[in-house]
DNA sequence: TTGTAGGCGTTATCAG
DNA sequence: CTGATAACGCCTACAA
């Protein structure tokens, strides 16, 4: 038996398959008679339109892509990835869009990729991730006329491109006031070698608001650079600590578990540790490190918003819409630190 | 200058759409000539054939769907998940299909998310993954119709469909043979409280492997339930040093991580601890934790083509084919401790 | 209010 | 070897 199509429907029915596609997308324009039996029949047979024919009739897939990266050590990782996701599929939905993964071997190729998707009529539009300095992702994009919007601000370029952002020195600024309020006088900063955006954004935080306490001259000597490992962030506070520091904001969760051991093993008081990560990680949760969380879930949606205002500027032809430009907040989770991992005794 | 189609490239060159269309699908049907030219033109003209009507045409999406569980304790950790998700996509691609990300509010749920993608064509078939007992979804999905390769055994329930599973004790069962041949008499076993099919299965190894080499007796002291937490590891695995175990297999990374706390604690000899987790997160790597890691790539990657061919056979209705069941092993990583992590000296 | 007609872009079948 | 014809299932004008 095969599934029913308006066709086969309408014929059953005695009406015109436009009458039953009416009664689907333009109930008003039925009579109330007709559309109560035609609807009686859908609901029996278990009718649903083929997206295929949809698709292809509209011109619209109602389908989003978005690379998926493999995992990178300076990329989104794994865990926020997964949030975001989530979320990404969640927001997708409700606007009425699916989400399709997918993969690419580099960023040249993820355009080509993408942009093969769009000429396929595959998707509408794309999800960017991972936005670094030059990158050139979005415009390639644009001018290859797939709709995109991007998690990531384009750094030191003015794209024309909707995007979403998480303002890091909002956090790290916020968590710099916070250890400063606890009591804590000398807050150093530990974070990535290099000049990647992320982290120097992140950097900016901690020094504004050291400046802002009047420890402005200090943040030259209380700050190290490191590579985001564990054992990096551990070296790189012990070295501080001997210069006095007694408290850190970190560039990652991975630097500051690092940092917070070598805290541990001189000890502090209170119950919670003088120590702030970011990207609020299962580890971090874990072991009771406090931590900066981003807004994955808000960030997923406005981005979603975005992708599809896009996409309707992009088909109704009526020109451009005004690009947004979103930055979000971090959140500061204070957390207690778990009993097991106390300081130790001097 | 609207896209190129079948048509419009046929006109312009003179020959009919269809072989245009045999120039793609059928080559050798075409004299040499002409397909020479053709193929010319359409690499020129950039001409990629729509798939909406490829879709609706073939009556295949091309296009596999899987849910996207929301992070759950029990289910599939986030690191793993991503891990699999990517090797997901890029199998699917290495055959032709697109993976589709999908949320559902619950298992029924689920169930009636994809059976409604499939009816609608938007889907070919779908994955399912966090398998429990008694889950229902295989059954009610392939009742629908809806071609099905499952992550996880079908725990006491004879499916059929096709699916793939990592046999945990082959993986605990070689931890603790490799623990006995360093030298460790007492290996003991943390894992979760209750019956999870998952959890009983990783215990077994070990338990297999401690009768095998005279300790059976001892199983029954040697183990603890705890629920998955750091601090509960280390609660257990104190408890299980003060009666004499001196090294321990568990049931994942965070219960290990805490048995490892508790084993540095009271300090070790060499330079590998006589711990060993379960699904080798980063975590386990950051901190030198030895893991059982399992092969997400090769599961992904043979459940795809269980799928594809699943998927072949509800279409071609050459009536069913096998169905795969496929286990595979977990690896035994090996690491040596970090050296910030070092045993407390005494 | 309902029905008719045309077309979205592709492929399979079959005749030339 | 090539071309004409007929769907695949849906939607939007437009006509009745």
């Amino acid at each position: 038996m095969a599934r029913p199509t308006l066709v086969s429907l309408a014929r059953e029915l005695g009406v015109s398959r436009q009458t039953v596609s009416n009664v689907i997308n333009a109930p008003h324009l039925v009579k109330t008679e007709t559309r109560e039996r035609v609807q009686a029949a859908i609901e029996a047979s278990g009718y649903r339109p083929n997206v295929a024919a949809q698709a292809l009739r509209n011109r619209r897939s109602m389908t989003l892509a978005m690379r998926m990266h493999p995992t990178l050590e300076d990329g989104i990782n794994g865990a926020i990835r997964d949030r975001f996701l989530h979320h990404l599929v969640v927001a997708a939905r409700a606007q009425g869009y699916s989400l399709l993964l997918t993969t690419a071997d580099s960023f040249d190729d993820e355009v080509d990729v993408l942009t093969e998707m769009h000429v396929r009529g595959t998707i509408d539009g794309c999800v960017l991730t991972d936005t670094h300095a030059g990158d050139s992702r979005p415009s390639r994009l644009v001018a290859n006329g797939v709709p995109v919007a991007a998690f990531g601000r384009p750094w030191g370029h003015d794209e024309r491109h909707p995007w979403v952002d998480v303002e890091g020195w909002r956090g790290t600024h916020a968590a710099t006031n916070h250890l400063l309020e606890a009591g804590h006088e000398r807050i150093g900063f530990i974070g990535w070698p290099g000049n990647s955006d992320t982290g120097v954004d992140r950097r900016t935080g901690w020094e504004r608001a050291m400046a802002e306490h009047g420890y402005g001259a200090e943040t030259g000597r209380w700050q190290a650079e490191r590579v985001d490992q564990i054992e990096q962030g551990m070296e790189a506070a012990e070295k501080l600590l001997d210069e006095g520091v007694e408290a850190f904001v970190c560039a990652s969760d991975s630097l500051a578990l690092g940092a917070l051991e070598a805290v541990r093993r001189r000890g502090f008081e209170g119950l919670e540790a003088p120590v702030i990560g970011f990207d609020n990680t299962p580890v971090a949760r874990a072991m009771g490190l406090s931590s900066l969380d981003q807004p994955v879930e808000q960030a997923a949606e406005v981005l979603c918003r975005q992708l599809v205002a896009r996409i309707a500027a992009s088909q109704d032809a009526t020109g451009s819409v005004e690009d947004e430009h979103v930055l979000l907040e971090p959140t500061l989770v204070v957390r207690e630190l778990a009993e097991m991992y106390a300081p130790v005794e001097d």
